[in-house]
DNA sequence: TATCCACGAACATACGTTCGTTCAATATAT
DNA sequence: ATATATTGAACGAACGTATGTTCGTGGATA
């Protein structure tokens, strides 16, 4: 990529809001109440000219589903860095439900997951991603239970899934109230998260 | 209501017809892509017949986001007559896990999730029928405790939460999968379950 | 000069909804 | 009991609009 291109640099800094401003269209309207003039609008530019940048609507989609992860890749090399594996899934609990929570994210979430139930595409993108965060917490729940830090009453896989499982659920039920984590809200997921693991 | 009326008759007969093909239409291909002429078609009547008995589209997908919901009332006097609040639990686990993962259940549930975080009309529905599910669960938690069979580490409906999440969760994973519980996985559930309150 | 981003008009289709009409079932009058 | 009026289910054409996509053209960059 040659950013001393003039033409590619301003045309990848043009796709880069393309993608943002679908972000936004996408999670505060749903991907099929969002239509591509819509898109270019909102965007500030011309219909045919987001015909340029993306081929079809499914592809922009497509792009959006697997783009809107979290970054599993800068999430694993900070767990790393976690001196005990205590503090590694604190710290995993509270920037995956950060990043639950966030307005965008919660909505945009529910639509990736009712449209990849009957779109095989988008699927794709959103199992991949979500068995990398799963494989991530897995390692976890296994160096908690070499450190006696935790006794798994289940297989570590199950386990993960269920944390999982209490995050997303929280971080719905908070979209669906319009509010942010109480104190207590996210004492009783940890609560919920030790018991799970047995701690 | 007069049944020996046959003109009204033939006409509930009718609206129940449609009801149920709906939800197959809107469970197949979600809301907004399924047309009235799609549900026409398939219900095989008219399209204007079609709006003879429902005067808008919006006010179709708000009748079945109500109607799509356990049938609280029912479950409510099943756990009543059980002997136990541990058969309770049991019983409630079982019943709506079925429910969850019944395949057209599990892709409208997620089609009303997605459309109801931004739709109120939707939400009010589905979030009164969930309340009520809530305080059946809440109320077997206080009777599992008050019988010893559970010590809760939290409150009472964040624990009732949590179990419908582990319960959705599962449901909605298997549904990604386009599978149905294994023993095994029912087994990490009830594990889960149990170790939430404290059994 | 050749490339390609940018534009908005144009196209074909699909959509939600309305409309006038037919026709059988019911209610009323004879 | 028979004739007449009223009702409302059922139909499909029609309307207006919105949609995804294509196309020809202009203008800046390489």
């Amino acid at each position: 990529m040659n950013t001393s291109n003039k033409r590619e640099r301003s045309t990848t800094e043009r796709r880069q809001l393309l993608v943002e401003t679908a972000i936004k269209c996408f999670s505060e309207k749903g991907f099929h109440q969002t239509s591509m003039r819509d898109l270019a609008t909102r965007a500030g530019i011309s219909l045919g000219n987001l015909y340029n940048h993306f081929g079809s609507k499914t592809e922009l989609i497509k792009e959006i589903a697997t783009l809107e992860a979290v970054e599993v890749r800068q999430l694993q090399i900070l767990l790393n860095a976690s001196r005990t594996p205590q503090k590694a899934l604190d710290r995993f609990v509270l920037i995956y439900l950060e990043a639950c929570t966030d307005p965008d994210s919660a909505l945009l979430f529910a639509e990736i997951v009712s449209e990849g139930l009957r779109n095989p595409e988008i699927r794709g993108g959103f199992q991949r991603n979500r068995e990398a965060l799963l494989s991530i917490l897995i390692q976890i729940l296994h160096d908690l239970e070499a450190a006696k830090g935790a006794t798994l009453r289940m297989p570590a896989e199950d386990c993960a899934a269920q944390i999982l499982d209490l995050i997303e659920g929280l971080s719905t039920r908070l979209a669906f109230a319009g509010k942010l984590p109480t104190k207590k809200e996210r004492a009783s997921l940890n609560v919920g998260i030790d018991l799970l693991i047995g701690r």
